[in-house]
DNA sequence: ATGCTTGTATTAAGCACTTAATACAGCGAT
DNA sequence: ATCGCTGTATTAAGTGCTTAATACAAGCAT
């Protein structure tokens, strides 16, 4: 088994993003031990090389700490991972209002769009 | 001269989603002239090869129609356009909604920050 | 010391995307 | 008929991503 990934793109992107998710809501407390490529890898389907690869994407923004033979840990600076979060928040609500200006829906369009949407959340 | 690309997605994917806001935004009216292929490219600082592959894709959704050898045709289906439009919008909502629900941020939160951001919008 | 784990590096192969350089078929104007 | 435009197809080369199969260095428990 292994997750779904999107072909026009990178996997290895594809899993920073979503394990640098994953630390930025707290599923992963900071200070917490991550498990080993092989088995990240594995339970990801996808070869340890591409893991390594989103790992060390990771560890140059500061999220991963590497202990040579004893594995990764997610960092301790709970500021910086704060930090971190409510950056990533503004550039995914930059990049969702880019977007929808793009096909003509200006920012109070955008906003219903969004109300509406997060309600009705209960499919899928 | 050319537009600038995310070298993590395929070019000509990224220059079908553009084309097609300006398209469902109304730049391009119903049933106007595209311009060929080799212009187009031109403009754009790629190879009409990947130009050409782009525009397939565009056909493939309904959004273009071939004249053989008089050149591309915005559809004259105003309604399709508009469900289109619509089915964009619906698209990029959620996928908003679940990139911010992935870092920890609920519908509420994802409101919050395209109201604010929507007002202040005059940076760029 | 031995065996297990950890991260890391290397090599080869396959695949998709991109570019470049052509070539061809068909329509319209001259 | 010829010239210039249109879309389309082909071939070759280069690049990056992914996988597979190894191999190595270092720490830890027995």
């Amino acid at each position: 088994m292994g997750e779904q990934f999107d072909a026009s793109r990178p996997i290895y992107a594809q899993i920073a993003e979503r394990l640098t998710g994953r630390i930025l809501s707290g599923e992963y407390p900071p200070g917490a031990h991550l498990e080993s490529v092989r088995e990240l890898a594995a339970a990801a389907g996808v070869n340890p090389n591409t893991m390594q690869r989103a790992l060390a994407h990771m560890e140059a923004e500061g999220l991963l700490r590497t202990e040579r033979t004893a594995g990764r840990y997610i960092t301790d600076d709970a500021a910086l991972l704060e930090r971190l979060r409510r950056r990533q928040a503004h550039k995914i609500a930059k990049e969702y209002l880019d977007r929808m200006r793009d096909i003509g829906y200006g920012p109070d369009r955008a906003a219903e769009f969004v109300a509406r949407w997060g309600q009705e959340e209960e499919e899928v």
